[in-house]
DNA sequence: TGAATACCCACGAAAGCCCATGCTATCCCT
DNA sequence: AGGGATAGCATGGGCTTTCGTGGGTATTCA
């Protein structure tokens, strides 16, 4: 668990940098609402270019006013984001708000991506699963990282 | 049997590296707390990509709840980790609380993947194997290896 | 010119790295 | 068969590096 300092700025844990610059040599990932949940999303370089893609190719075929075209408003709202020397983003108010952020951040690798949550905000959502809701409850209680 | 030392160590048998080694090319291993039982469970890290890409073939480009939830029960309380060269890990308090693990640890490798229990733990719950308690019992009193 | 961003250094804690020590199992030799 | 050397394993301790964080100073841009 990190935290936004007074400067926005927020600490990528290490793990994370490791294998988005494994997957897509930059040291630079890109944020955005979540489109179900009250939490930010996030992506390698790479792996967003390649969603972007597809949504082009459902778009193409695809003139009517659908999902597509939803989703794409959610990813028009995203942020490539550089980490500093020291593996900081700033966090903008903007995603703050959106992602339901405050001081305390809940980074969650899902495989191809990840989420940012409040760890708060994810403690009061239904039908998580127990074992993480511990998880995060003891992290919340302050027991270790 | 194995001991968490002062540093949080723990030497993971060379018999599980050796298989953990042939299976994913990798000096690391995926351990979470089990769904049933009060242990951990551990995984070769090939495994775990293969749950990755199952998520991804399922969903593809679909981004909505039902990814969102299951990916996070599957990946949200699991923890990756490398060992050293002396072969050791390090158990986070986090995960020691989860699988209810003391300062002893016990392995037991079960096919594809392998569990972790506290002994005393092991003997308390109903319905094992009377063998392998008859073994767990020697352990805890301290003969055989 | 003021605010936001980039860049730089410093510190405490945690994690990683290396070497040393028992201990056990195995091998080998006469 | 017995006994000594050998190698691998689990473990302890100390040193070094990295990580997350706070704060300061320069630079950029409207």
């Amino acid at each position: 668990m990190n935290g936004v300092d007074l400067k926005n700025r927020l600490s990528v844990p290490s793990s994370l940098r490791e294998t988005i610059e494994a997957r897509s040599q930059t040291r630079e990932l890109v944020i955005g609402p979540d489109e179900h949940s009250p939490c930010l999303i996030g992506y390698d370089v790479s792996y967003f270019e390649r969603i972007e893609a597809r949504l082009e190719d459902e778009f193409a075929s695809d003139f009517g006013p659908g999902r597509s075209l939803k989703s794409r408003s959610v990813f028009g709202a995203t942020e490539h984001l550089k980490y500093d020397d020291n593996g900081r983003i700033i966090l903008s108010p903007l995603m703050r708000e959106m992602g339901e952020i405050g001081t305390q951040v809940l980074f969650m690798g899902l495989g191809h991506y990840f989420e940012i949550w409040s760890p708060e905000v994810f403690l009061a959502q239904e039908g998580q699963d127990p074992r993480v809701l511990k998880l995060v409850k003891a992290l919340v209680a302050g027991r270790a990282q």
